[in-house]
DNA sequence: ATGATCTATGCACACGTGTGCACAACCTAG
DNA sequence: CTAGGTTGTGCACACGTGTGCATAGATCAT
């Protein structure tokens, strides 16, 4: 292991073994034409060099860097964190190396996309980004795999994972209504995003079959403190339960709730979206409905890979069914209310 | 903008504009020799044809990617998220690209740093990493640029920017002083690490130098589970005032507290480090110490910035001024206490 | 013994770019 | 008209790798 410092080529690896270039990238590739005993010699004499492929130089020769971009929008929320940590960790587990943009204006996504297919990214990843059509648009000129997570998009050919946000929302209906609930109100976000919308749907509809409505339905951005101003009008329709779009919604609608000062058998049920880890701890104890990240991402990763393997197959759209964690904010000691 | 789908390549815009390959290279690079007509024929033709540069080719020519692989750890933690955040963000600004990889087990941190070598990589940011011994090995060895945020280590050559914990821990000691906390615990994380001990220390020394001391000191794993039990202990020692070494902490014993029943005025005044979003949320009103991570990564991208432009001169230290974030969890209110 | 088949390896090219050097064209001064 | 300078451009090489093709040696069939 002579690390002098500088780069070790596969040249002085073949030097050093007695032997052409050649026969070491054929020996390191797994050749079957290479015999056992050279190939012994080339790995003996790469393990002492410490040689490591220049993977920049394979990139250009292969045409196939192993790079996926991936382009994020707002790692504040804890959700996407999670989301972008799960997706580093499985790509690499699949020996592919992520290259992060983020991009939270238009002329942010345009300049990320720029970037990757500058780099030769062999995919693309979008995390739940808004400016979704100028990516899609991009990547399809550029001829990249795409993998939409959590993000549905037109009828390019584009590879999505989405979570179900209709069946989410009729789970929750379900769950208050056996709760008792009978006044509900809906808490939803970002202008009214498709996805917000779609998990307001699902809840709707549900509602309706079982014979009741929805009481009210505001909505408002991601963030904390705005979100406190539209629970307070949330709450003045005094609703039994909320189901909220995001699980900081819904902290902002109980921590509402409490600031009223209504005793607590007389406030509303929360459930909120995402799972996150604040909502399991007791201050909270949020019902919430977890997208199942580990599946989303292990989706997103094994379409990425299919894309690149595959590249002119048709892409396929992936439905990730979420589950109900149900906790205090739901719970009976909430059951007995006076609309 | 005749996108027909494939690559094009820079040959392709000299044969457009009538010229060489090499002077569309050095049209493109700004080269003075060029003359103002034939440039802005190689700028028309490279628009026309929407000509990107492959920096896979380029990064192979120049011996110099544009490419800085991060290295972080735990992305479930809201402080290095916000962190990576702020990093892709203002690397992106100065046009390089950050290549990220998690690591979570020693091996992980190793095969980590041997993937960054391959695609080399023009530097190595590591954000709170653990392992960094490894990292430094490997860094020094490969003779790659390589920044610690908030990591402090020996005496190699590599560049370091942290939060000044020792100042930190002083600034909420004279604090709680000031609001008349007589009786003080420490509650650090993770089996006591560097950054736990140095701000612990800081603490302890202006709590002597005000004529106090440390009644208890414990440390948990930076998980609200674990940090619960622990801070149970702490509060069965009856502190008036409790410095944790992370919110995530100061969360779990400011719920311990409320769990205990105490009534409010007894519960002891409570700091965290890091004001994470969830601090200013009025469930908490954490005061906390600000690490400023807007500077931190300001600066650790300057200085990741400054060892590409000159590898071989010394890399300096950098120690960011942390600030203190008063809020409701050290007001006066609890400032009548029997201890 | 000779041609045929197979095995193991080397030569040389390609990937797309940047750049040192040479050189053509033009201008100026004598 | 010639010598010398200036300006703009092209040739050809290098970066480090993978791989088609050719080939030397070995084994085998006849």
């Amino acid at each position: 292991m002579q690390k002098d410092g500088k780069k070790v080529r596969s040249i002085e690896v073949a030097e050093l073994a007695q032997i052409s270039r050649s026969t070491v990238s054929r020996a390191l590739a797994g050749d079957a034409r290479i015999s056992e005993a050279t190939r012994d010699r080339v790995l003996a004499a790469a393990r002492q060099l410490g040689y490591r492929p220049n993977l920049i130089a394979r990139g250009l020769k292969n045409q196939s860097t192993g790079i996926v971009g991936v382009v994020v929008t707002d790692l504040e929320n804890a959700y996407h964190a999670h989301a972008l940590q799960l997706l580093v960790e499985k790509l690499g587990a699949g020996r592919l190396a992520p290259l992060v943009f983020a991009c939270n204006t238009v002329e942010g996504a345009e300049n990320a996309i720029a970037r990757l297919m500058s780099y030769q990214v062999d995919a693309v990843v979008a995390l739940a980004a808004p400016f979704s059509d100028e990516i899609v648009k991009s990547c399809v000129a550029g001829e990249k795999p795409l993998v939409l997570m959590n993000r549905h998009d037109g009828d390019e050919n584009v590879g999505v994972v989405a979570g179900d946000g209709l069946a989410a929302g009729a789970m929750v209906a379900d769950h208050l209504v056996a709760r008792g609930a009978r006044r509900f109100a809906f808490l939803g976000g970002e202008d009214n995003s498709f996805i917000s919308k779609e998990r307001e749907r699902g809840f709707t509809d549900r509602l309706v079959s079982h014979g009741f409505d929805l009481a009210v339905s505001l909505s408002s951005r991601y963030s904390y403190a705005e979100a406190r101003v539209v629970a307070a009008d949330i709450l003045r329709a005094a609703p039994d339960a909320v189901f909220c779009a995001n699980d900081t919604l819904a902290f902002a609608l109980l921590d509402a709730a409490r600031a009223a000062d209504a005793p607590e058998g007389e406030r509303p049920m929360v459930v909120g979206y995402d799972n996150s880890a604040l909502a399991g701890w007791p201050s909270y104890d949020l019902t919430s409905v977890d997208q199942n990240l580990e599946a989303m991402t292990s989706r997103t990763v094994e379409a990425a890979f299919a894309m690149i393997a595959a590249p002119d197959a048709v892409a396929e759209r992936q439905t990730i069914a979420p589950f109900l964690v149900e906790r205090g904010s739901t719970s009976s000691r909430n059951s007995s209310r006076t609309r």
